[in-house]
DNA sequence: GTGAAAGCGCTAACAC
DNA sequence: GTGTTAGCGCTTTCAC
């Protein structure tokens, strides 16, 4: 326990040989230095036997890097940004980076302070994921030298990787119309929109996408189809609810922006006859495996992870951090 | 970019005071150095213009401590573990550790790497859940001198904080049958388990736990109704299929093992009528808040995270690492 | 009250 | 082919 960890001074001590050698023979590093094979295996050998562990403050401190790349995300009970944590992982380690992970609750400051901590432990890159002040981040990151970028929100100091809310929200919308048929009452004749945040950029992204498909088959939408009406379970049920009464019953379809939201419309659907849910086209921006329990048909647009974080690892490849471009990544459209 | 990055030389130098001040001011132990206030100020100040930001490799190389506090879990996208995340972070911070999360695909090779890693990089506590070969992981910690300890999956050689599984499953068992009424027929007056791997220690407990409650409300129970058909929802679709074709219709009450199962289930009591499933009372080890859609009464064991990790970090506040106690936490249960 | 200096474990010139 | 040495940026003992 108190045995003191063994240093490459121990194993250059051991095998008489030097700590010069000894660093570049655990490194890999003899091909610049000549060093002899017997040697080299001798050294080897001591390590394993004394199962020596590099200490990678003391390397990291030397070089000047740390082998660490960070990604900040809003939180981790989410299943987009779990399957982002467990994507990131994956695409750091085939690029030899050890990943750090750490959510920031949507807060801007926490979002700052965990920037400057991530810094601080010397990280070589970082992902800025769904952060609610990415600008800010970036002005930290850019004083102190650190090559980063934007993910799922866009900001305008770094290039950043985002979905394609806006098609993805036309597409659904408009395959949702394709499926549909008029009801009876030509008052519910029209798509509504629940859920997800006024100002908010994905939000704003997929009311676009949505009017647009909507006018295109309908010729006109009216506003108080969309109600953003926060990403929050209980709201969505208040919102569908009130569509319900206002209407006199469903509506022709129905975008559900989040299944967070979905959760709270099914609470309200379930009040209602399985006929009646089925007559209405329902699709839902985002994907959950359990959507496939539900007893009515669900369109769900499913983010590509990948497609995000695999162009977003092609920046960190490039080394071209310098563009504040956004590029989109295009989402997939799931049946329940 | 390449403006090199002010150190406590600088400070020193900028304010000519000397590292030693400048250091002990930055980590507020001036209580100790009689520092004048007004150095102190001078050196603050600066410190804030410049937006220095210590490097926390050099000071935890000195320091032999790196303030990081390491977690590695199965997976990051699963509702369970990236539960675990979210609260291990805020009582990491709690303690002014810093944490960091990695996953390890349930690969016993995985886990004893990320270890060692983790351990290169000097993290002061290690929390091991949910981990395969849990062993192995203390072998190499304690070789290194590293606290650590088990969550969720016991092992052998360091503490290890789970969920009472049998009780859960028990407590699960039993209101289930007060909650349900016998069938027609006498055949599929039973009940049945479904998911979940034989040789899991989970598993095992809450099949324990089932099998108890059975045998006190039934006087016994048959080993066929109890199908530890893996974690997976197309096994667990094809087991309840087949119990409903070997009973002539659904048991008298269920008991799926994960939430994972419970989607293959649902899949399959989606064909069959409302009615004919609200007979049979259906409950779940483990929670998912869309089960809140189902169209059917579902009673879920909820784990109780914080209870978990609160122990855990009760262990890690002690210091005391050196038993290999298990200490169970209870579960609660859940309407959906 | 403050400064000088040693050294944490490692890497990379540079010397031989 | 191999060893010596000077730091990386910080903390901490010790001296004044």
């Amino acid at each position: 326990m108190s045995r003191r960890e063994p240093t490459i001074y121990d194993l250059a001590r051991l095998t008489k040989t030097s700590p010069s050698s000894v660093s570049a023979i655990l490194n890999g590093t003899w091909k610049s230095r000549r060093v002899g094979e017997e040697t080299a295996n001798r050294v080897l050998e001591l390590a394993k036997e004394l199962k020596y562990t590099p200490n990678r403050q003391a390397s990291g401190l030397r070089r000047k890097r740390s082998g660490l790349i960070g990604m900040i995300i809003p939180m981790h009970d989410n299943r987009f940004f779990s399957a982002m944590s467990q994507t990131f992982e994956r695409l750091a380690r085939d690029r030899h980076l050890y990943p750090i992970v750490v959510s920031t609750l949507r807060d801007p400051k926490l979002e700052a302070e965990t920037a400057r901590t991530l810094i601080s432990y010397q990280v070589e890159f970082l992902l800025v994921t769904g952060a609610t002040a990415p600008d800010a981040v970036s002005r930290i990151c850019t004083h102190h030298g650190i090559a980063h970028l934007n993910v799922d929100l866009p900001g305008k100091l770094a290039p950043s990787v985002i979905s394609d809310n806006r098609w993805g929200a036309r597409e659904l919308t408009t395959r949702l119309i394709a499926r549909s048929s008029a009801p009876r009452s030509s008052q519910r004749n029209r798509f509504c929109f629940v859920g997800g945040i006024p100002g908010d950029y994905n939000t704003v992204g997929r009311i676009e996408g949505f009017s647009e498909a909507v006018v295109e088959a309908f010729g006109g939408m009216d506003h108080v189809d969309v109600d953003a009406c926060g990403y929050d379970a209980d709201q969505a049920e208040a919102a569908i609810r009130a569509i319900y009464k206002r209407l006199g019953g469903l509506p022709r379809g129905l975008f559900v922006n989040s299944t967070i939201a979905l959760e709270g419309v099914v609470r309200f659907l379930k009040t209602l006859s399985l006929d009646e849910v089925r007559q209405c086209a329902i699709g839902s921006y985002d994907w959950d495996p359990f959507a496939t329990c539900l007893s009515f048909p669900l369109l769900m647009v499913r983010q590509d992870i990948l497609g995000l974080l695999g162009k977003a690892f092609e920046i960190i490849d490039s080394g071209k951090f310098d563009s504040s471009e956004i590029i989109q990544v295009r989402p997939e459209l799931v049946e329940a």
